[in-house]
DNA sequence: GATCCTTTGAAGCCT
DNA sequence: AGGCTTCAAAGGATC
């Protein structure tokens, strides 16, 4: 039951992912992150799946844990997952490193649409901004938000290349709890655990 | 400085 | 399987 390669359409995509961390680097580096990598993709080409990552600068932290290649027995323990897989935050590696999760189709639309919003200088609040392209989320046709689904798809695609064994779980009960969710006075046992 | 707000979707956990 | 919870982005507001 692999997680890797497939998307959650049941097409298998394999690239190569060295060449895709070369690329996520390079795309990456031109943000608030550092910008030491872009000699590494000087002159490759272009994959079809990279400009999607343009929404993506924050998947990969301040320092880059996994240049170096990634094995195959890594994967395969990757791919294994028996409960021991690797967990991309916290102690395994020098520093604090967080992969992110991968953006799904709305906060693509989101990052795409937000400045828009702010040209139009009606708000200002990032809570408002996000009721008004809920909005429009929900107004565009199932076609155009296919672009997104799409944009979505290859974007955790990408992301299962770059960090094999990454779990949604490796960032969650991370954060702190909502002060209503803290008020209910019933929420799982589970939630109290992480940590 | 940390958390909330607010949205949708993906994925995790529990029953 | 189904329901609930958390996180992903963003940045002003609030604590």
């Amino acid at each position: 039951m692999s997680r890797m390669n497939q998307n959650p359409a049941g097409e298998l995509q394999v690239f190569d992912r060295s060449s895709a961390q070369q690329q996520y680097l390079h795309l990456t580096s031109g943000g608030r992150n550092h910008t030491s990598h872009t000699q590494i993709a000087a002159n490759a080409s272009v994959h079809p799946l990279v400009p999607l990552l343009l929404y993506s600068d924050r998947h990969l932290p301040p320092s880059f844990p996994y240049s170096r290649p990634i094995g195959a027995s890594a994967a395969q323990q990757a791919d294994a997952h028996s409960g021991a897989h690797p967990r991309y935050h916290g102690n395994g590696f020098t520093g604090r490193q967080v992969v992110k999760k991968p953006l799904n189709a709305f906060m693509l639309f989101m990052k795409e649409m937000r400045h828009k919003v702010l040209e139009e200088g009606r708000e200002r609040e990032s809570a408002a901004i996000n009721r008004i392209l809920g909005r429009r989320w929900n107004a565009l046709s199932r076609s155009e938000q296919s672009k997104y689904y799409d944009l979505a798809q290859k974007e955790r695609l990408l992301h299962m290349q770059l960090y094999p064994g990454w779990s949604a779980r490796d960032n969650y009960g991370k954060r702190k709890r909502k002060k209503s969710q803290q008020t209910t006075g019933s929420f799982p046992s589970w939630t109290l655990s992480a940590g």
